[in-house]
DNA sequence: TCATAAAATGTAAGCGCTTACATAATTATA
DNA sequence: TATAATTATGTAAGCGCTTACATTTTATGA
């Protein structure tokens, strides 16, 4: 592999010359660049990496942890990032955490031990208090979809539960009072944070509204297109009515129409679907899918609070994100 | 941050025995080896990446370049890979090559810069040549989709065309004659490898069966949702008949299902449809999609591969996938 | 024109680790 | 017990890069 002495020699440079022509950093007589850069070309340089930032300590690499790449939503949001973060020339680790309290942790540790500059987390089973366990005197900066209490560290706040709400009062509006909800896992007896803050949002505009909460209407799923279905099933089995159902996300909701068409049931005729992320497909649903949006480039506004943070790790970063529902057809009006 | 020669400072020893017992190759005296550990505990120690991998010259880094991670073929094969290497305690730097030339070659070379032990390519708008000219000298291996003459490389064959072949078969045996095809872009004036072969594998079956093929019944779209949709919608407006369709992936076929509801045309009654990839949700789409598949666990024989090209960079590993077709109930019998 | 400031380039010392190779400690063998 | 063979540990030279500082070149101006 060619390193920086051979460009130097080639083009009768000292190696600190090529590699201010690299980082672009002082100024560089134009003649010189150019036969640097000539050289480069000839020699197909490539910088060794690790040199990089042995030398400059200071890594370039940003590290994510989501439940599982396999979920469109987490996909787009990693797709995103690395996208923008690219732009600035640092790379993407991905690890899952398979929504395993112990594997996630692991994965947090694995991430931290790559010298990840900043730590994009996205969890479902670890805990707050783990997490401050896990972060505390760490200098990498984590970006979490929420707030820790006893973590000081930049997050973006989903106002989860105001999504959720927006979504019940639509229905609420449409004439539905029977709303039913079909949400992602409780993973291994520890109740996912945002599932809980959804779910509040759910129950309070319901209780505002004087419905009272029906457990019978909460069905704990997973976030899957099977995950959809086989809720569906269960929450048919329940024979308990309803008008409509809020699913966890856009994926699922592929399986809760397939169980609904199983059931004879149409939508939004029979029932009303809220989805949730707005998936590229979702429109593309027969019927296209009404559906809650945090941002429409969430991925790309974590991959730039990355980029702000790789910048300065000391600063931390709060932004808040507003839901918005994306009405479609899903969902029918009841008189 | 504390360092190998703190921790052989405090546990009187030198570096090399610190490294050694870190590497548990040599063997190291129990006793050395117990204080060297309770030294780098008590000091918190945590390997350097960088430095490792500049002086070992290897790094833990296995690096893929996707299209996009948004769509699900890809995240799920991503998903899988770095499931499997996790194990062997390396990591995933992903990296999308957004089906634009330059970007791809950008990418690949970014993955080379960051030292990756094993490169994954999937790309699609990289000609042969251009790989050559990227790995050749390069001592990192690529796994790819092909085999590209020239190159001694792993890969893994996937006999593209003979999975549309195999799926034009079924169509022509449901009495199809004519079958159009929705597939992924030629992307800015280069036609990607692997859509020929699959185009020539539904054109050398067409003809076997005694039909000229129809350049009216071929579309050029893109590997999205949309690219599904559109494309049906461009399909539609050549007005030349078709009894059925093949489709790019999974995903397009999202949109190739309303585009033809859109239209009034039912599916299988009278279109027929197949798909590519078997993605999670293809079999919950109403009708469930009959879909092409060349392995349950692709990513995961991926993975497999870069573990073993990672032991051992020098061997060159070939695994041919057959395909599969996973009939569902897109396709209807014609008389 | 020549001193002086400014700009461009070069020199060399690490960054934290691996790994021949050298050396010391231990064990086996006669 | 002396010596060879074996095992355990130490030494030091990089890996390819950045960067403070030194030096050279070029520009500026009286």
């Amino acid at each position: 592999m060619t390193n920086i002495y051979d460009v130097a020699k080639l083009a009768g440079v000292s190696l600190a010359t090529v590699s201010r022509v690299i980082n672009k950093k002082d100024i560089v007589k134009d003649k010189t660049r150019e036969s640097v850069l000539s050289a480069m070309k000839t020699l197909n340089y490539v910088p060794n990496h690790a040199a990089t930032s042995l030398a400059s300590r200071k890594s370039s690499a940003i590290g994510i942890t989501v439940p599982s790449l396999a979920v469109q939503y987490f996909s787009e949001v990693a797709n995103r990032i690395e996208q923008t973060i690219r732009q600035d020339n640092l790379h993407l680790i991905v690890a899952t955490g398979q929504r395993n309290q112990k594997i996630e942790k692991e994965t947090i540790q694995f991430l931290q031990s790559r010298m990840c500059s900043v730590i994009v987390v996205l969890v479902e089973a670890t805990s707050d208090e783990e997490l401050v366990n896990l972060f505390r005197g760490n200098e990498s900066v984590m970006i979490n979809g929420r707030k820790v209490p006893g973590l000081d560290h930049s997050f973006i706040r989903f106002d989860e539960g105001a999504d959720e709400a927006l979504a019940t009062e639509h229905l609420l509006q449409m004439g539905h009072r029977k709303i039913a909800r079909i949400t992602g896992k409780l993973s291994i007896g520890h109740q996912t944070k945002f599932v809980q803050e959804r779910n509040l949002g759910y129950k309070r505009t319901l209780e505002k509204a004087g419905i009272t909460f029906n457990p019978e209407l909460l069905v704990d799923s997973t976030f899957s297109t099977e995950g959809g279905y086989l809720g569906t099933k269960e929450l048919l089995n329940r024979k308990t009515p309803f008008t409509a159902i809020l699913v966890g996300n856009d994926q699922m909701a592929i399986g809760v129409y397939n169980a609904l068409d199983e059931a004879g049931l149409k939508i939004p005729e029979d029932v009303s679907i809220i989805g949730h992320d707005d998936s590229e497909f979702a429109r593309y649903l027969i019927p296209p899918l009404t559906t809650l949006t945090l941002s429409p480039d969430y991925g790309t506004i974590i991959g730039e609070l990355c980029l702000a943070l790789y910048r300065d790790s000391q600063q931390i970063l709060k932004r808040s994100l507003t839901p918005e529902l994306i009405v479609r057809s899903s969902v029918a009006k009841i008189f």
